[in-house]
DNA sequence: AAAATAAAGGATATTAAGGTCTTTTTATAC
DNA sequence: GTATAAAAAGACCTTAATATCCTTTATTTT
């Protein structure tokens, strides 16, 4: 469904929002041990997210990722956006040129349905959210 | 959400259902043509689906391929499963070992939504469905 | 039987995703 | 100011998906 760039984006994203309650900043290390990510490909993604304002970075000692704004203003549609662009949002689900409802693809009808399904999802849920559902060691599986 | 394979395939599999009401076989380029699909990399999908048959295929002059049984018997989820596995059907995801309800992933709730959206599409659809819904030039785009 | 046709099979090439390493830059702590 | 810590940037490697080509096998037509 994701790229896993987006399966270890949104993750480091919660640890990082986690993190965010108490001390505010968190580094890489700390970030890919609790998320269970591989460190290297974690810092492009995360690099990436910097550029895009998802999160926020500071360099040198003492220094880390931090959420910059508040958590309900990130919803999983922005950050999977930003990882893996829109097109998992609107794309034909028999890989034609554009989803078109005017000449649609035999499997249309039925793939608008669970495409619109993921739109909402993605639309209606925020970091926050994900914060809530996240409870410990969940990565560590 | 498929790979280029399983769009592929799907696309080749109601090009040869729809062949199937009148000639009964078809060959590969002409499979191609109207599906719109590379011609040797359809070959090697439809040589698996061969295999696992969901579909029939005859060698030799005036050879061809076909839908051996009837239509409405082929699910979506059993095309889908012959060329991407069952994966997507189940998988986390945020990407963790197995979905886990007891340890659920911060997105589990919300994404087994979608996911359950999928199955019940892939198990309630089938070929002949497909072949319905199937008009003419659709591929040409 | 011979020629022709079409799928099967195997080998190889290309591209994109996934992943790692090294160097550079920037900020903090001392 | 110097040393240190941490992210940024760039180069590189590996693997898997996608795609093509060539040879072999089976079948039909003549
Ligand atoms: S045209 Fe294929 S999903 Fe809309
Ligand atoms: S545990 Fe992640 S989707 Fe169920």
């Amino acid at each position: 469904m994701f790229s896993k760039a987006c399966e270890y984006g949104i993750r480091a994203l919660t640890v990082i929002a986690e993190a965010g309650k108490e001390h505010k900043k968190i580094g890489m290390k700390d970030i890919c041990k609790l998320a269970k990510t591989p460190e290297f490909f974690t810092a492009k993604i995360l690099q990436n997210l910097v550029k895009q304002k998802i999160i926020g970075s500071q360099k040198g000692p003492s220094g880390g990722f931090f959420i910059a704004k508040d958590l309900d203003k990130i919803t999983l549609y922005d950050i999977v956006e930003a990882i893996d662009g829109k097109e998992i949002f609107v794309k034909c689900g028999l890989g034609l040129d554009k989803c078109n409802a005017k000449k649609p693809c035999p499997m249309h009808s039925q793939f608008e349905l669970v495409r619109n399904e993921l739109n909402e999802m993605c639309r209606n849920n925020n970091l926050e959210d994900l914060v809530q559902g996240f409870h410990g060691e969940v990565y560590n599986r």
